[in-house]
Parts: structure tokens; C-alpha cells; sequence
DNA sequence: TTGTAAGCGTTATCAT
DNA sequence: ATGATAACGCTTACAA
């Protein structure tokens, strides 16, 4: 900097107000400074900038893991936002051992991160969060946090699970079960609710359908799917209602492998709309969360936060059910 | 820092020695260091440690998007490697339209990066890459450029190539085509020659096999697909050897839309066995390459160009071949 | 073994 | 409108 204020015969001063455009400076030498930069290849220190600054315009992105593609078109969206406002994403993938984000509060107490975006779809514990929030504003993306109002951007899983499963009860399902995620999670909560909502109106008793607890994993479906597909042909259920759709996928994995039909024999539909789920055979039912716009969205409300405005960005973003192959009517027929 | 010097009573370099190990200190004093810090829950600011070391303790990883799960999991071997040495990893994802990462050579030259891990499936033009390699150290992954030998990490492409295109061989098809990736990737380049390789093994002119160039996306593998197939049932190709797994997907997709069984009337196999690979009907015979450790190895390669040591991370990982249920014998059987 | 002090490259305050 | 100059928080000679 200091030399590209000899070449352009001003002072560093000056050559700072034309970078950040923060004081007047005559056009003319504006303009030398601009063509010492461009000879000298210049580029500001971001450190020394940081450091003046006391903000790293950069921040955390809080992913349990990458090859979940749910996770993966969040974090696209995250990066896409921040990248709206020149600010780089770091990211922070807590290792499944060990101490998970005691790691993240250190970083953004150290300054390195201006603020989190955390993304808990396995649902570590509220505990570390807390930790984290401590040091620096943090926007929970997808999963939300009960009891403790922090800020948030998820979408409307109560409303998209009632709707999907309106739909199976249309088609005349009445035996039914639920595959459901982990109890302690909020997107698990919610789900059950409309499920429940649902067979509400269609005038069934929402405490005579089974709920089996799942992880959220494949190899859950997979063994909850036997588990609820045990009894004899004409008592099991005849539609899997499955909280999301790794857990749908192994459902219908179980199925294939013991040579029940789907949706002949039994319906199934999940809950993400991974693009994976349009691949499968039969193509899965399912509802589609706007994953991308809500690590969009996140990113703005922290923006919005660390800005110490109210952001409309937070709240809920609407789902929309994905009517495709792998429900029909149960085997019977309309009971 | 100042803060945590005072209450131990001693000066701030005494402190700096302590967290850095970087001088000697008596041990009464040291520990009344570590309690102040303790104490005052202090955490040094590192931003003021990279303007002083001129090193950000980050790099950047450039990967055209994440929901490619073959990126994923290169992205979390990065991140897993990173995190060995406590540096941060901030995810650069080119816009697709617009100025791509001569964007990231400003990160680089104003030292918010000490390199770069630079990951270009869809074969972004070297010039960015040679831009970016003027300011900082690049190492690629997965993708090399033939004409530039810069650092790179990648898997012996041609060799999982020679033993797929085998395996579709010793099952008895003859009659074969080719999709391969664009003409301008390195991966493209080893798997086509890998799959002529084993057509000369085989006895069969290579020249003689008709080969598609697609782009490595699902749609061109459907096109190409219906391009490949379009002869008459007893003249077209039995298999078809796709130079990755969307486009072998994007084949299977076609072949069930025109009711063209697969493996029945022709065998299809990919390269990549991304995980949605073995959950499509029928599970999806492919070259495995490991995507994981690839993104690890060129993380370590590039902390030791940063050391200035010569790297024994760089080179070709192996592939392994993954038998499964989209290669049979050719519809007449063996010819 | 410990402390003093000189930077690192910016930004921002204050005179001019 | 412009230029000295003092921070920002840390590391590291160098001196004691």
C-alpha cells in the first residue's frame, strides 16, 4: 500500500479513501492511484483489514456432513448468499468423535468467524450451540431449537406432512404407520404432528397408528420398515409414512428385498425431496423442502443480525408435496 | 492479551512465549499465564497473527457444486485433512455465469488464503487455474491439465477404465459403445484410452467402437444413450461404457423409458460409484474411485508445497472395480 | 529467563 | 481535499 502510494505521489491515506471510497478525493488523483493499483497488482491486506475491523467478513457453515445432498443444496445456498456480500464460507464439519464445536466458539471468539450458520439435521445437542452463541450471533438452518429461541430459518414440515399425508389417506389407506425421526428433534416433532393432524380429519384416532422411531438414516427405514411390515399380509400396514427420505429409501430397499410391492402391496412416502428420490424405483413420494433458499435465507438473517436490524428472513419457507410413483391404493382396494 | 499479561503478572511476550511455545518460560509463571487465560476465557486474535506471520491458516477449495456427490465426498476429505492442522477451509463454488475464480486469486493475493485445492470436473479452463497459480499454490484434484504439470492429485483413471471395459468384455459383448466425458478432461482422455486398451486386449479394433462425447451430466448420458441405441434391435450396441455415473444413470433412465431392459437387452456401466449408484434399479456395475481420500492427499501435498518439502501425497490413488447388476451377457449370448 | 519495543498493513482521527 | 500519525493485537529481535 505504501508503495502504491509513491507511485501515484499521495499518501497512504489517500490511497485508502479511494479503495473504500471513504473520503473525498480530487478525480485525478483518484485515478493515478487507480492505475498504480492495477500496475502494481495490488491487493489489500485482508488481515491488517480484519484486524482494523474487527470483523473477519467471513463465516461458519455447521454441516454434520457434505454427502448428504440435503445438506450439500444448503450449504450451495449459504455459499451463494454469502458470496452476495464478498464474505467466504468457511466450513465446519464436526468430527462424528471427539469434541464436536468447542472447536467453532473458539473460532469465532478468535474473530476468525463473524457469525454461524448451523445446520443440525442429526441433532447435536442444544448444549454446544449455546456454547457457540456465546461468542457471536448464530442462525439454526432446518432444525430448530425448542426451548431456547434462537434464531432460525426452517420450513413448514408440519403443513407438508399433513399434506402428504392426505394424500395416502385419499387413496383409501387407513392401516397406516409411521417411521419418524428422532423424537428429541424439532423437524421430527413437527412431522409427526401433521401426520397426526391428518389422520385427525379424516376421522381417525391419531393414537391408534404406530410411530417408530428412526435416526434419519437409511439403515433405519430399512429395519423399521421389517419391523413394521412384520404381521400377517392382511394386518401390516399398507402405507409407511417415513420422515424423511433416506429413511423412505431404505423402507423401500427392505421391501424390494423380501418381495413386497411398493406401491402394489405398500405405499411409501418420505419427506426432503433428495434428488436421489427421483432416481429410485418406483419414484419416491415425497415432500420438497426449498433446501438451497433456506441456507439463502439464513445467511441473510445473520447478515441482518450482525447488522443489529430485524430480519425478515428468518421464519418458515413453504414445502411442496411431490406426487410421484411409490404411493397407490392400498391392496384391497378403498377399504 | 494485554488483559491476560496483567493479571499474570508478567509482560505480554512472556504470554505470546507461553501460547506459542515459542520461548522459554519458568514453569510457576507459565502456569499463572495459562490460569489468566483461563480466567479471562481468552482466545488470541487471529487476525492480528496472520498480518504478523503473513499466513491465514486457511485455503480454499474450489469445487463446481456440492450436490455432485462425487464433489461431497472430495469436499469432506479436504475438510478432514484440513482440520488435522486446525486450517480452515473456506468453500469457493465459481458462479456459473460471470468472472469465475479470478475472484479467488484476490483471495489468494491478499493472503485471506495460503492455497488453494482446486477440484474442475466440468473442466473450467486452465487459464483461471494458471491465474490463480501466480499468487499462491494450487493443487488440483481429481482433474489434471495435461500441457502444465502442476501439483495434482488423482486416480488411476485408465486403469479402472481397462478393467471395467474388461469385465463388459469377458461377458461376451462385442458390439459396443463408448459415452465418454468432454474431449478436453484429463479423466476423459485415461478412461476412453483405458477402455481402448482393453478392446485391444480383447482382440477388437478400439477404432472400430463408436464413441459419444457427453459433458458428464445426467441428460447428455440420456441423449447420448438414444443416440447409441438408435439402430435397429439386432445391430445395436449390447453395452455401453459411460465415463462417469450420471451419465450411466442418465442411460439406464432412457433405457427404461423406451422399455430397453438393462442388463437384459444391454449392459450399462459408469464410473465414479457415487452412492446413489447402488441404490438405482438395477444396482449400477462402476470403477470406484476414492474421492475421499483424494481430497485428503491433496490437502497434505498442499501443506507440504506450503513447507517447501517435496510431497509424496501427490500421484494416482487406486480405483477399484464394483461388480454389480447392470452388466450381463449380451442378448444373443456370447458371440 | 524476562521485558521493551519495533513492526506487520490497514483504517480513522485530526490537523492542515 | 490531503497527509501525519496513532491505534488494532500479535510476534520476535534484542537488551537486560
Amino acid at each position: 500500500m505504501k508503495d502504491v502510494a509513491e507511485h501515484a505521489r499521495v499518501s497512504v491515506s489517500t490511497v485508502s479513501y479511494v479503495l473504500n471510497d471513504s473520503g473525498p478525493v480530487a478525480p485525478e488523483r483518484r485515478n493515478r492511484v487507480l492505475d498504480a493499483v492495477r500496475l502494481l497488482e495490488y491487493s489489500p491486506n485482508e488481515s491488517a483489514r480484519s484486524l482494523k475491523r474487527r470483523s473477519a467478513s467471513t463465516i461458519g457453515l455447521v454441516v454434520p456432513e457434505l454427502t448428504n445432498q440435503f445438506f450439500a443444496m444448503v450449504a450451495e445456498g449459504v455459499q451463494k448468499a454469502a458470496s452476495t456480500r464478498d464474505v467466504l464460507v468457511v466450513l465446519c464439519v464436526p468430527d462424528a468423535t471427539g469434541q464436536p464445536e468447542e472447536n467453532h466458539a473458539k473460532l469465532l471468539r478468535s474473530q476468525r468467524l463473524d457469525g454461524v450458520v448451523y445446520l443440525s439435521g442429526t441433532g447435536t445437542l442444544p448444549a454446544s450451540i449455546l456454547e457457540l452463541s456465546r461468542f457471536g450471533p448464530v442462525v439454526l438452518v432446518d432444525e430448530q431449537i425448542p426451548g431456547f429461541d434462537l434464531p432460525a430459518v426452517a420450513c413448514d414440515s408440519r403443513r407438508g406432512a399433513r399434506e402428504v399425508a392426505r394424500h395416502v389417506l385419499d387413496q383409501g389407506h387407513r392401516r397406516i404407520a409411521v417411521i419418524g425421526g428422532p423424537s428429541a428433534l424439532w423437524t421430527a416433532q413437527q412431522r409427526l404432528a401433521g401426520y397426526r393432524e391428518a389422520f385427525a380429519a379424516a376421522g381417525m384416532d391419531p393414537d391408534g397408528v404406530p410411530v417408530l422411531v428412526g435416526d434419519y438414516r437409511q439403515d433405519s427405514g430399512r429395519e423399521l420398515a421389517a419391523q413394521a411390515l412384520a404381521g400377517p399380509e392382511g394386518e401390516r400396514p399398507t402405507a409407511l409414512l417415513c420422515a424423511n427420505d433416506l429413511m423412505a429409501i431404505g423402507a423401500v430397499e427392505y421391501c424390494k428385498s423380501v418381495g413386497i410391492r411398493v406401491p402394489d402391496d405398500v405405499s411409501i412416502v418420505g419427506f426432503d425431496d433428495l434428488p436421489v428420490s427421483a432416481l429410485i424405483t418406483p419414484r419416491l413420494t415425497t415432500v420438497r423442502q426449498p433446501a438451497h433458499d433456506m441456507g439463502y435465507h439464513a445467511v441473510m438473517a445473520l447478515f441482518d443480525i450482525l447488522e443489529n436490524k430485524e430480519s425478515e428472513s428468518l421464519g418458515l419457507q413453504p414445502t411442496t408435496v411431490q406426487l410421484r410413483d411409490s404411493v397407490g391404493p392400498p391392496p384391497g382396494g378403498n377399504s
